[in-house]
DNA sequence: AACAAGGTCAACCGCGCAGGA
DNA sequence: CTCCTGCGCGGTTGACCTTGT
């Protein structure tokens, strides 16, 4: 990017156009002409503000930043969620999954996946389309996130009720029990096999198989296990190793990726993840690589708290 | 305090598609 | 049918920020 270039405003290059960050005053100059004039006809708005523009860089900056309901700030444990099941349904198509996170933009959704979720993928040296990849984001990173679905919610849950869509948790065993909300209309996840499977309201109306009227939930299944019984203990268990029981151990959904522990809990699971799944161990290995020994493993974990994990295991 | 390394995210670029002339 | 223009999308870049040494 040539930023240098762009604030430069010698009057020789007045003509030229601008690049690199807006300026408040360019991005009020835009903000008064859309509130003007409106959206759309980008080109004919970079002429006609007086915003040394192309048209563009103006609707970018307009609908990734300036845009009224355009969302700052972390991404919540739903919409990590989201993103995970629509970009394991979707790929990369950005655009179409923001259309599901209101108030986000696709850029954004795009650089939490490769900033995140490939940041992950490359410390366990898996590629994020790998089939083992998609086995672990689905047996151990969403029920997770849905697990902080399930205490947000607890926690919030008179806030966003009125808009909300229920969302709800099968017990592995046989009832259901309803564990929180996602508060997006027409948004539905049912957890199918074990894993969260996203359905817009239109795929929900056409497809009365999956059309139960719930939204998130786990639904068993004889072939695919349950995250819980990776560990051999019940979803309560898991829940509650995923949190709190590793001494000072706090989980963080917006900082998943950067905790040793968590690191350890997913590196433990997906090994088991792979054996539950019949296909080996080596299957999650890149050729030539042990990601149980590598050097990464070495500095991230301690041998401590890998005792204490594999004592939780037994 | 100074520097290096790594992470984040706003912004740019190139490509492809749609619609109109 | 071809060309042109506008627009949107996904990939990439690089300035700025944070963290570690």
């Amino acid at each position: 990017m040539s930023t240098s270039k762009s604030v430069s405003s010698s009057s020789e290059d007045d003509n030229e156009l601008r690049r690199g960050p807006w300026t408040l005053e360019e991005d009020n100059l835009l903000s008064q002409y859309i509130s003007d004039h409106g959206e759309g006809r980008w080109n004919l708005l970079a002429k006609r503000s007086g915003l040394k523009r192309t048209g563009k860089s103006c609707r970018l900056r307009w609908l990734n930043y300036l845009k009224p309901d355009v969302k700052r700030g972390n991404l919540t444990p739903q919409e990590q969620l989201l993103i995970l099941e629509l970009h394991s349904k979707w790929g990369n198509r950005w655009s179409k999954i923001a259309q599901h996170l209101p108030g986000r933009t696709d850029n954004e959704i795009k650089n939490y996946w490769r900033t995140r979720i490939q940041k992950q993928a490359r410390h366990l040296k898996i590629e994020t389309d790998s089939r083992e990849f998609q086995e672990l984001v689905r047996r151990f990173w969403m029920p997770r996130l849905l697990q902080k679905v399930k205490e947000s919610s607890s926690s919030s849950a008179m806030s966003i009720q009125n808009q909300a869509i229920p969302l709800v948790l099968d017990d592995g065993v046989s009832q259901q029990s309803t564990i929180g909300t996602i508060p997006w209309q027409g948004a539905c996840v049912s957890m199918n096999g074990g894993s969260p499977t996203y359905m817009d309201q239109h795929e929900q109306n056409s497809d009365s198989e999956h059309n139960s009227g719930s939204c998130i939930s786990f639904s068993e299944s004889a072939n695919m296990p349950k995250v819980s019984h990776h560990f051999g203990h019940t979803m309560d268990q898991f829940h509650s190793l995923s949190n709190n029981d590793f001494g000072t151990y706090s989980y963080d959904p917006y900082h998943v990726n950067d905790n040793a522990y968590e690191m350890e809990t997913f590196k433990a699971a997906t090994a088991k993840v792979a054996q539950d799944v019949q296909y080996p161990i080596a299957d999650c290995q890149t050729a030539g690589t042990d990601w149980l020994s590598n050097d990464f493993a070495c500095t991230m974990w301690n041998i401590d708290e890998l005792w204490q994990f594999s004592k939780l295991q037994k």
